[in-house]
DNA sequence: CTTTTATATACTCCGGATAGCATATACGTG
DNA sequence: CACGTATATGCTATCCGGAGTATATAAAAG
């Protein structure tokens, strides 16, 4: 579990990202919003914390989360050499990569399509 | 394997669509740049282009690989609603939550730090 | 001090995904 | 046709991650 791809494969993980965009949340929030067990919910955010993707803040009994933005912005980078292909128009990688095509097609006599 | 995230969790694979980021290419190229097994370059091939990742073109006994968009675009989908935080200066995201903390803080007749 | 609330951790179990190796399939070449 | 090349698939062993359950820790309430 070491990259930024594998934290966000977990879809529970999502979820819990995609609430904490609205806001900060406890554990006991996401909890409930969520309807998943709290060991679970506990055990993803210290995944999450450890990677990164959120930090805490202690308050009381609770522990109040939110979002961190770094590996995020690792996602969106890595992202970015691909976006180039749909930002001009949306079919645009086909006729692209059409062009600079770099594999020489094998010799041969008979050309066979199936 | 359904998400888009679970796909490029793996580190071959990524590497595979980095490959092709820059042009189409044949098993066997990848096989080479990436030092990878022939077996593992298919079958990672086999889950990029039943996930829609990559599309192939027979060209005799080869086959060229290349990549399709829309999964990506599903991965910048999901990434924008955290675009916005770092989108307008890079410290953002901290400010904004701290702004919109819908959590009640509970009632306490002493309040502890540590 | 005892109990309740909030969160974290430990442990076990199970499934699924990857690697590695062998083999099958398909096409081209001589 | 026999052989070499290119790619796909089948099988097995292994390993890691998530679920579930129980329990530990910590703070608050009474």
């Amino acid at each position: 579990m070491e990259s930024v791809f594998e934290i966000i494969a977990e879809p529970n993980r999502r979820a819990i990202l995609d609430l904490l965009a609205s806001s900060q949340r406890s554990v006991g929030e996401i909890e409930r919003r969520l309807r998943m067990p709290q060991p679970s919910v506990s055990k993803h955010l210290r995944v999450l914390r450890e990677s990164g993707f959120v930090e805490s803040t202690v308050d009381a009994q609770r522990r109040l989360y939110r979002l961190k933005l770094e590996p995020f912005q690792e996602v969106d980078a890595w992202l970015a050499p691909f976006r180039r292909f749909w930002s001009v128009r949306v079919d645009a990688l086909a006729h692209h990569l059409d062009r600079m095509d770099s594999s020489k097609p094998t010799k041969r006599k008979t050309r066979r399509r199936r």
